[in-house]
DNA sequence: CTGAAAGCGCTAACAG
DNA sequence: CTGTTAGCGCTTTCAG
């Protein structure tokens, strides 16, 4: 565009243009636009004057080969489309604006190979960073890494990566809040609709030191561990049958939401680790002729919009999206220097009460009523 | 990162280096990396086992000076978190993927102002082109324009800038699909829950071209005019009272939709124009006891996730945002060269019939009842 | 305070 | 097929 040609067919201006029409150097004009060193209030202007007449934009490539640097950001999440990352996107782009760097956004859909792709793409683009929700494990990363790179994780982190830096919702907190929540209410049977690993053999049980992997890791992971513990912890046994994983596409997660409910017409509550599997169990229960909360009370994490447009709305564990964004890319932009950092950031998430948890019925048959 | 030194200090290799080690000149490396011109087997092997042992990464800096492009493309929305910019966004990340250009987006908030910076910033960058969901009104992108820039708008197009190619939604056709299907249903006291202009004087009327402003134009105004046009073509007159137009935010859309329903408790059915004023609509319903659609059937423009949610799941008519994304993103870089277009591409919206419109109750005083 | 000159990493003629 | 050379637009010593 702009670089190529304006309206009348010419190129576009160049610092030697500006200077040429100022009657000064270029070193002067490039003083002028990049705020070193010093020029006289006189040249100043007229340098200016000049540049306004000619339309000049100082390009970015020039100086951007010079400085060896771009300006730039990469960032790379599963999916723009979803609530939880747009937030997070949202974040990033708040967070990069005061800094004054734009970013290069790409969709890796889950794909460790497309993430590889995208990640090369942007060392070529020579950006100053990059933040991902990554998709690839260990090894993916190790290269980028390596390279020098800083990259700075956001909302997971590949098992066995820990020293890099990265920004987390505090699910474990967040899920054990909802399990006490839910436990307190009476509830016994309750079952956990959780996400199955995306990567073939990717998610690994993951070796990591105790004590630390329970909180960081593949959140899929993180929240089911902090569900059973939190029941262990409260005298309540989970039943494993009542633990589910569904893919994490739309179908799995109704179909697991539906063998689940169908299964056991016994459990009184689900916690859904995920917004998109709170939506199939919303749907199974209202398809079932589920009252909620009066049959099933039904809570999930990540409160996207529609938790409060559900009837009732529905009870959730808020995961603050766009902070973690925000503060992923401060650490990435303003931490650039001191690694000091040692393990993750970790930021709360938040229980939202609403009226789709409630003490569970006396009883119900195993099988489906009706 | 990358670009600065690698995790040993040094800086990272560049084409010399290559070229030193595979004992080769520069214009090899460049023949072998670029594509261009030809370079015999063996020596593009050593070539590439010299780079793959230095961890060489062209730099697009480089290249893009001399090319003076950057190979990546601006994207302007107002909000990467509505649902319906992400699906755009998605789209034209899919469809710059298949260019291998990178994307550099940035959300504009709905501000004139911060969108020019942004757009300045994108010509700083050398974009080969932007893609825009305007805030800003006619002059604020003659500038870009003027300036040889390529623009596409996608969604929507300032008033008087109808020579600038753009990809839109037939809101149009959507809205009259949905009042012929309401007025079919029976209503008649169907009112219209627009949304207001954003910039302060920036709406006026549009003197435009007739035949042509009823299609694209600010969305608002487009629907709006949709729903009048269809109304009087079925020779059912429209009630202004009914017409209410709200601002962006949530509060206001409430507050739009409580004024209204609670004044007017003969209107049967509400047609929203934008998923936040259908979500006002279904909130206020629900707030003042009103069963749907049993005592007003509730439709909107914008079939967001949770419309299928809602109970009952809500009647929508479905703008295709990631094709209008792809679309925008093809129109910018297949036909960059040809400027054949003649008036923007309208992509149909469809109208999605679930179960929140029904006929019409035979009466209802006007007051609320209870 | 200001100008001249030397590249940053890469591509594109132009000769061999 | 391959090397040499001349910049792309900008920042940055280094003199003046």
């Amino acid at each position: 565009m702009a670089a190529e040609r304006d309206a009348g067919g010419r190129r576009s201006a160049t610092i030697k243009d500006v200077a040429a029409a100022a009657g000064v150097g270029i070193a002067t004009v490039s003083r002028v636009f990049s705020g070193t060193g010093s020029v006289s209030p006189a040249t100043r202007e007229r340098v200016q004057a000049a540049a306004r007449e000619l339309d000049y934009r100082p390009s970015a490539l020039g100086r951007g080969l010079k400085l060896r640097r771009s300006g730039g950001i990469g960032l790379i999440v599963p999916d723009v489309t979803d609530p939880f990352r747009a937030d997070l996107v949202a974040g990033v782009l708040a967070c990069a604006r005061t800094f004054g760097e734009h970013v290069i956004l790409d969709a890796a859909h889950g794909d460790p190979a497309r993430e590889a792709e995208i990640v090369d793409r942007l060392v070529e683009q020579r950006v100053d960073g990059i933040i991902a929700v990554p998709a690839g494990t260990e090894a993916a990363w190790r290269a980028p890494a390596g390279i020098g790179a800083s990259v700075v994780f956001a909302d997971r982190v590949p098992p066995g990566l820990r020293e890099i830096p990265a920004v987390l919702a505090d699910d474990r907190a967040g899920v054990r809040t909802l399990t006490e929540y839910l436990v307190g209410l009476g509830h016994r049977r309750i079952a956990f609709l959780g996400a199955a690993p995306a990567s073939p053999g990717g998610d690994r049980p993951a070796p990591a030191a105790p004590g630390e992997e329970d909180r960081a890791g593949p959140p899929a992971q993180v929240r089911e561990r902090a569900f059973r513990d939190t029941m262990a912890a409260l005298g309540a046994g989970v039943d494993e049958d009542l633990v589910v994983a569904a893919r994490h596409e739309r179908d799995s997660a109704f179909a697991a939401a539906a063998g689940l409910l169908q299964r056991r017409g016994d459990v009184t509550a689900v916690l859904a680790a995920g917004h998109l599997l709170g939506e199939a169990a919303v749907l199974v229960a209202r398809e079932l002729d589920l009252r909620v909360p009066a049959d099933v009370s039904i809570a999930m994490v990540d409160d996207v919009p529609w938790a409060e447009l559900c009837d009732p709305p529905l009870t959730t564990v808020a995961r603050p999206g766009h902070d973690i964004g925000y503060r992923a890319c401060e650490l990435l932009l303003r931490d650039r220097t001191r690694r000091t950092r040692r393990g993750p950031v970790l930021l709360p998430a938040e229980l939202v009460i609403r009226g789709s948890c409630g003490p569970p019925r006396p009883a119900r048959s195993p099988a489906r009523p009706a």
